[in-house]
DNA sequence: CACAAAAATCGACCGCGGTCGACTTTTTGC
DNA sequence: GCAAAAAGTCGACCGCGGTCGATTTTTGTG
């Protein structure tokens, strides 16, 4: 029966994501060797090459599984019916909030995400365009309920909070700002954005 | 004599560097062992770490001295009289090509300055002190010209505008953006952020 | 059921980054 | 000038990520 193989291979593989979960949450991702997982999974150390290339790719999957709970969370959790800034605010916050659970993890997700290696591009595409779609028609409602310019195009809409969420995980992983820090500062940026850096037009004439 | 010793460290650790500028050009940064390194340093291999601690600080040390070199180039191409849009321009696509001109190098590096490891957080504090007095100075002067709102502060603007610099070189990276489109797609992301993403009050009252 | 093809399993092995302790050179104090 | 201490040099060695080919297990076919 073909059933019998691929179910296996999928139990195999799920058994190697739950023991990367364990240790990698015990030990860090680091410090966890190849050979301990495969101990941990109850398979060889050279099968886990069966399943993914690197160990990289482990932590990808693991972060994939992640990012789809969390996304959904998030999607449930906000009011389409809020202030912009309120929406933005807790999808942002949140995911800080879950990226920076585990220090480690979360720094090696952003590095991956924003300056990935040549080859693994392509790798949280999918996730990415679900949390896309999401942020979309955030921003695309705004813009109906005028809140948001609309001669703006929404990818760059999209890129322009994100940037200030950059940033500011950046500031908290560079020690630059504190953890009770990143809400009211998030939410300044978020604010100087929207109004604008320069000064307003009336300003001048008045 | 103390000069002695003290002399042929110096001159030692230079040619480390020397030697990695060459092979990094060479091979890339990965592929460079730390055994070739010191054999065309004329070194042993442990005596590179009395040098350095480990292989990313023979990078972050080039990186150093590049970076000087950069900034210092950046500061005297930037036209103080400019409009500052034009300065951040010439800014930020000079760091830009530079940060990129060896692909593995500018990943790396992005990585590093924007989600450092517990230990390296200060690493390149020192060369972002003088890129940042550099930007501030030129913040400053728009907000005397009254181009930038004087209520934000300088440490914010500052964030504004690399948080857009930062996600169009992730952009970039990330292969979601061509490098023909690295200049205009900046110019566009610094013009909107600078009026706002909020329609303006006049349109409201309109 | 038989048996060849295909796929999966495994651990010995490789190369690398980094450590360590034995050895050499320089500095210090008298 | 010399002996003890301090600092510098080195390559064998360790542990890890990743490869490989020999071996076992599963699948498709008559």
């Amino acid at each position: 029966m073909t059933q019998t193989r691929e179910e296996k291979k999928r139990q195999t593989r799920k058994a190697i994501i739950a023991a990367a979960v364990r240790l990698f949450d015990l030990k860090g991702f680091e410090k966890t060797s190849i050979e301990e997982l495969a101990k941990e999974a109850g398979i060889g150390k050279g099968t886990i090459y069966t399943y993914f290339q690197t160990k990289s790719e482990i932590f990808y999957a693991f972060c994939e599984e992640q990012l789809e709970f969390i996304h959904e969370e998030l999607a449930r959790k906000t009011d389409p019916s809020a202030p912009l800034i309120e929406q933005v605010m807790t999808i942002f916050m949140g995911e800080f909030l879950h990226v920076t659970r585990n220090k480690e993890f979360g720094r090696f997700f952003m590095q991956q995400v924003l300056f990935p290696p040549e080859g693994d591009r392509n790798r949280f595409a999918e996730v990415d365009n679900k949390w896309l779609e999401l942020l979309f028609s955030i921003y695309q409602k705004a813009q109906q309920r005028n809140e948001l310019r609309s001669d703006i195009d929404l990818l760059y809409l999209a890129g322009h909070f994100y940037a200030l969420y950059v940033v500011v995980v950046s500031s908290w992983y560079a020690g630059r700002i504190e953890t009770e820090e990143v809400a009211p500062g998030m939410r300044m940026l978020f604010e100087q954005v929207l109004e604008g850096l320069a000064p307003s037009p009336q300003a001048i004439s008045a």
